[in-house]
DNA sequence: TTGTACGCGTTATCAC
DNA sequence: GTGATAACGCGTACAA
């Protein structure tokens, strides 16, 4: 069933039955309701393939996560589909691993026209890659950031929220304080490193290479990575987790141990997910705000999307740091 | 760039050069060596779009998802992408939120041939639509299941699964039980209250209403249908919950007024997510083998792409009881 | 106001 | 082995 089926039977031509669909508004009042009336009782839709061939709009864009794992990036959808919902575009999303072909063979569906762009958080691909395809299709970054002059980004301060966090963390009276960071050389990772090391200078800490805990942010990398720490001769009194998820973990390990969060050890953890609202006690977080990257994103994208012209932006948003049960001060909470 | 630029530039025809793509044995050597040439010279990707107008195979597949938060659907996911990948497959995700609109919007991308496929976990339509759609598009449900003729599905026994449950925290010595579950009406929900229901009778204990907690699967949900629950004159001594989230909610609530999870009250979750395993007690909860779920519902969908009249089948999987802290017999743990 | 004819990128068919 | 051409479903410029 399709478009010639339906000017078939209402008598009329393709021409006059595609303008019924697009509202176009020179057709005559009674052409149209034949048309509508066929189309109404033999359920014809439009084959949206007919359409993309013509290389226009399809009403979809795409949403590259690296993984589902993380509640973080469930927020910046919700904020992402509200602003696409708003413009009348469906949001789809896939799930890149961080593998560098998956995420290829996803972004190819933009340069194949069947998607009207794509919003990208954690890349695989190189700065240089994204910015040439960048440059051909809309695209934008949302979460992590990539140099090159055709990407539109939207993301926080990581190096600034690492500082606060572990400066916060010495404030307490810390002085041995861990950090359980990715280990994936992504930019973000590099930024967060650099606060924590910048804030331990400027408190005159020594940096020891073994307070550094790795981890693939895996279910129990934050466990394993906080064992490791903690059997040193001088095991930190503070760790800053690159993640909820990786803080939970922490945390498990040194209940376990008998020792109490917020009160034996002080914990950090990173995205202010629900994780760290609903572990007991509840875990002091940097929150990234992540409903509203998901709007710019789109708002962001939507410019390039319009106008291949657009210009750049870079938005950079205020994290918090919010302060629960898992650190000194609030442990009473 | 399309294909006939290609063949311009290879001195040949689109014919030949779509056999070069498409792997036919009948061309020359020498002919494929120039087509394959000016392929990598120019960097050419067929477009998509011109095969799928065909109504060929698109390898791209979607799953349709109530919800992010829910850590059960990462793991279906991940079962679906392993076999997709196998197959060749990419895997497109989208987020109905329940929605009965979005979710025909994004089925109907499978109607309008630009996906080869859908699965579907907890629908918003009727069985009837959905089995109307089946008919005539491959589609199969997984982690809830659909009436009608023409769905395959995989799930699990949600009213035997919660029979079990509750037997066992009677078994514990409880005698008033709370059940928090899903206000959505769905049918694993019905299950699910249908389990508890009998297990109470089993056993000779009276259902009471007050015993219900509703909730919407949000964060704070547990925590307050829990509040509900346990300021009543006879609070329960154990709680059922419908989500490893919910009874997450539920230990924090119980926590906060100084009761001790698998001492002062018992707590089971349901799906088995690695929320349950992070948590402080770790939360006893009915697992459900999500990723072996993913992987047999895209088998099953396969089955239907390739064979419009492929049998329709129903995979119910075993679920396992998985025993942790928040229940009496491992508070040691 | 309506209809005809073309083009989008690809593959299948058939003739050479 | 190769090439010309029809076909897929749609929107639109142009003609009527």
């Amino acid at each position: 069933m399709n478009i010639k089926d339906i000017a078939l039977l209402a008598e009329t031509s393709v021409a006059t039955v595609s303008r019924v669909i697009n509202l176009d508004e020179r057709v005559a009042e009674k052409t149209r309701q034949r048309v509508l009336e066929v189309m109404e009782s033999t359920g014809y839709k439009p084959e949206l393939v007919g359409r993309a061939l013509l290389g226009q709009q399809k009403g979809k864009i795409l949403v590259l996560l690296p993984t589902m794992a993380n509640p973080l990036f469930a927020r910046v959808l919700a904020g992402v589909e509200h602003r696409a919902s708003a413009n009348g575009y469906d949001v789809l999303i896939c799930n890149t691993h961080r593998d560098y072909d998956i995420e290829k063979r996803y972004l190819n569906m933009v340069r194949a026209n069947q998607l009207d762009g794509a919003i990208l958080l954690t890349a695989a691909a190189s700065d240089e890659e994204l910015d040439a395809f960048a440059a051909l299709n809309p695209l934008v970054q949302c979460c992590s950031r990539s140099l090159g002059g055709h990407i539109s980004y939207t993301c926080i301060d990581d190096e600034a929220a690492a500082f606060e966090a572990t400066n916060y963390l010495i404030g307490l009276g810390n002085q041995r304080i861990g950090l359980i960071n990715g280990n994936f050389d992504r930019k973000y990772e590099i930024e967060r490193e650099k606060g924590y090391r910048r804030a331990l200078e400027s408190n005159k800490i020594k940096f020891l290479r073994q307070y550094l805990g790795e981890s693939d942010y895996n279910l129990y990398d934050g466990y394993d990575a906080c064992r490791r720490l903690m059997e040193l001769e001088h095991p930190p009194t503070a760790l800053f987790c690159s993640s909820d998820q990786l803080a939970c973990g922490v945390m498990k390990y040194v209940m376990e141990h008998g020792k109490r969060p917020g009160v034996d050890v002080d914990i950090v953890g990173f995205d202010g997910t629900y994780i760290a609202e609903l572990c007991t006690p509840s875990i002091t977080s940097i929150e990234q705000p992540g409903y509203e990257m998901g709007k710019t994103s789109f708002d962001l994208l939507l410019e390039r999307i319009q106008d291949k012209e657009a210009i750049v932006k870079r938005v950079v948003m205020a994290y918090k740091l919010v302060r629960r049960g898992s650190t000194k001060e609030c442990a009473a909470e």
